[in-house]
DNA sequence: CACCCGTGGCG
DNA sequence: TCGCCAAGGGT
């Protein structure tokens, strides 16, 4: 760190190039020298944004913020239909955190520094520092992703998380000297616009000039891909049980996969021969419906939807309940569930049955 | 620290 | 088609 350069000269020429082609985005304050008017939006955009590209959250957040335009709108509203507005986004446990979040708040009022802001669920580290430079004006660093590869493009730096620490703390006076705000968001923005990953635009960067990665030909190989663990895989039935109208869903669940939606009833059906249990009991329709590979970050699922008519109920366990056409419809569910859903009002798949374990799967249910 | 948690866009 | 990875956090 003794060898870089100070931060507020090497960022200065960012400002400029920021007030003309930074990015106008619907959380964000036009006037950036102030306090932010709305703590409440920065924290949903925030939240919306862990792990999550600008143009995907866009949408959710404006129809989140006419829908909860504020903490206690967030705060008093069915926790089912604060799930419904987040359908899709992913991640669904930010939802929950973010209402839990704002009940607290709305009781207890906006702390400022981002060692009690951590302390709100769904808050961590650099979503803590986020609102304090974002919301507060603090002059505290938050480094995404996005930041580390700017800085680390910028410093020469192969492994940026490795200097977490040194890059805040090199970082602070550039915020405290040309506005916390600013400085975050004109960062935020070169990243996404300029510095992008795989190949950068540097012969439109306003940093070009101060780049040592750029200097040494080397902007491509910084900063060092991250390793990730190989997904599982996975292959599983997910069951359409009809009765008298009605459909069979799974509850939601507290934690792990899709917790807080409701899905469909589903069962492994990987390493089976697909021999045992294929008769089909008297009074049950089978249609099979077109698959596809589901994949998740850790998890690749191979999906084999069914239909299945019953003209009498199988017994089942109690996280199982029978739900009728129209209350289907206005379940939150993830992508996996939703696409099933729709494959049944369009009536995709055709009548067969060959190699399915019925009686298995309906076993499966109790 | 290792692992888990969703989805979509892009080369 | 496939792997990468995006304004991370919780356990």
């Amino acid at each position: 760190m003794r060898t870089w350069p100070s931060s507020p000269g090497l960022l200065a020429p960012l400002l400029p190039w920021f007030e003309t082609r930074g990015r106008r985005l619907p959380w964000r304050a036009v006037d950036l020298e102030g306090e932010h008017p709305d703590p409440y939006a920065v924290l949903v955009s925030e939240l919306m944004l862990q792990q999550t590209q600008v143009s995907t959250v866009i949408p959710y957040f404006e129809a989140w913020m006419r829908r909860f335009p504020d903490l206690v709108s967030l705060a008093e509203a069915d926790p089912e239909e604060v799930l419904g507005h987040w359908q899709g986004l992913g991640y669904y446990r930010r939802a929950r955190h973010l209402q839990a979040a704002a009940r607290r708040l709305s009781s207890g009022g906006w702390p400022r520094e981002p060692r009690a802001l951590e302390r709100l669920p769904g808050v961590g580290p650099y979503t803590a520092a986020a609102l304090a430079s974002i919301a507060f004006q603090l002059p505290v660093p938050a480094l995404d992703g996005n930041l580390y590869r700017v800085l680390a493009r910028l410093l020469h730096l192969r492994a940026p998380r490795a200097h977490g620490a040194s890059l805040r703390t090199w970082l602070a006076p550039a915020l405290a000297t040309l506005g916390p705000s600013r400085v975050t968001q004109a960062l935020m923005d070169l990243g996404a616009l300029v510095c992008v990953p795989g190949t950068p635009n540097c012969p439109v960067c306003p940093l070009a000039g101060a780049c040592r990665s750029l200097a040494k030909g080397d902007q491509e190989g910084i900063p060092l891909p991250v390793q990730r663990p190989a997904p599982k895989e996975v292959e599983l039935w997910l069951l359409a049980l009809e009765w008298r109208g009605r459909w069979l869903l799974s509850r939601p669940r507290e934690r792990g996969l899709l917790s807080g939606l409701w899905r469909w009833p589903e069962s492994l059906s990987g390493g089976g021969d697909g021999t045992t249990g294929t008769q089909v009991p008297s009074g049950v329709q089978v249609r099979e419906i077109p698959g596809w590979v589901q994949i998740y970050t850790h998890r690749r699922e191979r999906v084999r939807p069914l239909h299945v008519r019953v003209a009498s109920p199988p017994p089942h366990a109690e996280s199982f309940t029978w739900v009728t056409r129209s209350r289907l419809a206005s379940l939150p569910m993830g992508r996996r569930d939703q696409r099933l859903r729709k494959a049944l009002a369009d009536g995709d798949g055709s009548d067969s049955c060959s190699g399915v374990p019925l009686g298995r799967i309906l076993s499966s249910l109790a």
